[in-house]
DNA sequence: CTTAAACCTGACCAAATGGTCAACTACTTT
DNA sequence: AAAGTAGTTGACCATTTGGTCAGGTTTAAG
């Protein structure tokens, strides 16, 4: 319902708005895209439903048909944004860089991440559980070299005796595990809290736990 | 294929083996929830079909109706086995124990349970990102229940200088965050670690880093 | 050996669902 | 303003799938 319209141009005569197309075709499939990521994270891929994207949308099913293919495709295009999230969380790490500094950032930021956007991590997880049917070529490229070169860094920092952490891998599961963590398991999280959703508050709380005690463990405190 | 067949009753004349109806009831209810639990957790609720898992059980599918009413019900079924082991997973902790062994504890029998029965924890997790639907009941009974207790004896050990946790929600979210992790997301630490499944030593692997990190990050080494 | 109860299963249906399409309306361009 | 292009949508299928059922087979009881 973010009707934002950005370029309007107003017809004089009754409430009319002509929107140009590109708008028209930028909006749409916007909303179409939010309105699925929803769907597919409560149904799951199978039990979405074309109709309930487009019920969700505000729009009847065959137009969603018109600006998708289909479900597939559709799918694939929400799960891009996934990938590109998480490109974006990308911290810079050498060898030179400060420990802790470089830790509490990667931290924050894939906290941040996790509270601003937990639909995208929901799904992420569900595509993960799942064997990563669509994300395996994702998981087993991009995000691995990542992975490992990090873990690289981390192993020398450990030579270095700048870091207490031997086995450099298991401490990335445990981070990527605890932050997003705040998006996956959002239901049970915000029941433990006796609230209903989470407030402002939330994710400082988190960041204020979780950081001190990462980097202890990390032996940088 | 775990035809252990308890109680046969040899017929004599060829190979033919008599099983009592007590057996044949047990063991195809049970290579059906194994089935079941399989399907469910690759395909999803929606997605996974009875005829998949009749398939997967090696049964016509009449027959896995036969046995479960319909596939809510078997679905249903899956599920108590999951609240079963979670009831198992439960550690004694009071104002008086030790912080250090009971927490150490604590992980190391999550830790286990995830390695030993990984979809369980996946279809658990599938459930909650899914927003619990299923789940909803015990996880605002008993298991809540068992969490705030639990956050109440952390609490005061807090106070007694006994851990540097002030937080203990934040703590229990982390174990259980970090644990689970290696069932739920063995697809990508198993791609990450560059092998095709887990071996033997994998689990050992983890508690080694994750206790004394743990405990590290608690004060407590 | 006879009867009853439990188990087994191929064939069948009704409902749900992804996808198509032709007709229509709304913008855009010349 | 006319012609072309893009967006909209109700109605309509083909397929998939959960679930049923009648008739048959096997095990248990009398």
């Amino acid at each position: 319902m973010t009707q934002s319209a950005k370029t309007i141009t107003p017809s004089a005569s009754e409430g009319v708005v002509h929107r140009n197309q590109q708008d028209i075709r930028a909006q749409n499939q916007a909303v179409i895209l939010t309105a699925a990521e929803e769907e597919f994270v409560l149904q799951s891929y199978r039990g979405a439903t074309m109709q309930g994207i487009a019920d969700r949308a505000g729009l009847p099913k065959a137009n969603v048909h018109y600006y998708f293919k289909n479900k597939k495709n559709l799918y694939k295009m929400v799960l891009r944004a996934i990938i590109q999230e998480w490109n974006e969380g990308l911290v810079t790490m050498t060898v030179d860089s400060d420990p802790k500094i470089v830790i509490e950032k990667f931290v924050r930021t894939k906290l941040h991440q996790a509270f601003a956007n937990p639909n995208r991590h929901k799904l992420f997880a569900l595509e993960v559980i799942g064997g990563a049917p669509h994300l395996h070529d994702f998981m087993s490229t991009a995000m691995k070299d990542w992975a490992l070169d990090k873990t690289q860094v981390m192993k020398t920092w450990h030579e270095q005796g700048k870091i207490a952490i031997a086995d450099p891998l298991q401490l990335l599961i445990l981070i990527w595990a605890t932050t997003q963590r705040y998006a996956e398991f959002e239901t049970e999280i915000v029941g433990l809290m006796q609230k209903s959703a989470y407030d402002e508050t939330d994710e400082a709380r988190a960041a204020d736990f979780l950081i001190p005690f990462i980097l202890r463990g990390c032996g940088l405190e």
